[in-house]
DNA sequence: TGAATTCAATGTTAATTAAGGTTAAAAGAA
DNA sequence: TTCTTTTAACCTTAATTAACATTGAATTCA
């Protein structure tokens, strides 16, 4: 994902740049107002991040004439005025967020996240992927994949290998995994947790390094190394 | 244009409710978390204002649980939490803004209108255009698209892959599937989704990175990606 | 103390039930 | 007609329930 962003404080530019990098966004960073417009066109990025006040021209002009041409590409301000009507004007000329600064880097990149998604551009927030040994678990998929070859779980399967895989070697409680599968902990569901357990031990007994632990009257606890 | 406002401070809440009706928005308020819900099925409305500490239910929680039915619907917190993290799980939960009390009345109509055009963009405007894996598709002219070549669909398949596009990798209820592509989940409609479904897989399944997998009990879950 | 006993908690496997998948034929629309 | 939608019939699979087996901590007894 391309980030335009346009800042004419070089020590805070830098940093925020930076820290945009680390988050695998790749960040084109402008500091003059009047130079905006051609490294839009040039560069395409996905967002952009405004300055308002610039050298040669504001970021609420830069803002109305990048709109004039891509009506869809969210803007997110990021400015030292505070006051409403700043803002106000902000979502004006077609800017999507208004951020005062100093603002948190956690919160500008969950911004950015929220608008891209908002937009389409991202297709989904958790792309996650668990480790397992030598397996994968990919939640998104309801798969247990091993040496390329892919087992399909069913929904209750998945949900509790999700519980297990993101508690790996600590202690879990029956009462918790029972709460987030099911919904509650009756004696019936209670059971139908040991059956589940059955067919994940099943499922993983070909990693010998691998261990659903019973500890008896509290839940389980998931071993996984050598 | 209709809000569901959740907010506890009946004082605050007043104010607030006055100041949308005065822009001609519908406001329907509710102070108690465990209500939320219901509510929200029966109002159907177009953005939602959340406070976040709440009796009996917080915020994140209502969010979370909207989204399950809800893919698409805009939520704003409102709260008197001012920390970084707080905002940072209010966007995990699937929330689209964050506004920290006290705030103006200008700047939240501001950011619900920001909101409802981003998503009305979305909803309505002329040429919008999912993308689902390697294929596109066109709502408004019920059309699938893969390398250049397009697959018109009937009315039925293309609501329904409508629905399934606007909540990739997320979890859809049955229900809310019949209830908006049928009009009601009586039995018979029921059965016909499925046959829908089947259709939708094989026109999707010359793409292996998109499956619509069954949640038994529940509805389905449209994984696109990995 | 240690061995034997007990019993609730959990393991395992199989049967049952209900949800959904698939396909084709019938019914409606255009 | 021709295409879409609905209905129906039959098939497959996940989730639950049930039945019986095993385990291990707690209790009792020697």
């Amino acid at each position: 994902m391309k980030i335009l962003y346009v800042e004419d404080e070089p020590f805070l530019g830098r940093i925020v740049k930076e820290s945009l990098e680390v988050r695998d966004f790749e960040v084109r960073m402008v500091a003059d107002g009047k130079l905006v417009l051609s490294v839009f066109e040039e560069f395409k990025p996905d967002i952009c991040v405004l300055d308002i006040m610039l050298p040669n021209k504001d970021g609420y002009s830069i803002a109305q004439i990048i709109r004039q041409s891509n009506g869809s590409i969210p803007i997110i301000f990021v400015t030292a005025k505070t006051q409403t009507e700043d803002l106000l004007k902000g979502f004006e000329v077609g800017g999507n967020d208004y951020l005062r600064k100093p603002f948190s880097m956690e919160e500008l990149i969950a911004r950015v996240n929220n608008l891209l998604q908002l937009t389409q551009k991202l297709t989904s927030t958790s792309n996650q992927l668990f480790k397992i040994g030598t397996f994968e678990f990919v939640p998104q998929r309801y798969e247990l994949r091993k040496n390329g070859t892919a087992r399909k779980l069913s929904h209750r399967e998945a949900m509790l290998l999700h519980i297990l895989a993101e508690n790996q070697n600590m202690n879990i409680d029956r009462k918790t995994i029972l709460m987030r599968v099911w919904g509650d902990d009756s004696f019936f569901n209670s059971r139908n947790l040991d059956v589940y357990i059955t067919k994940l031990r099943d499922y993983l007994r070909e990693d010998p390094a691998i261990e659903i632990i019973t500890i008896k009257g509290v839940g389980y606890h998931f071993a996984v190394g050598n």
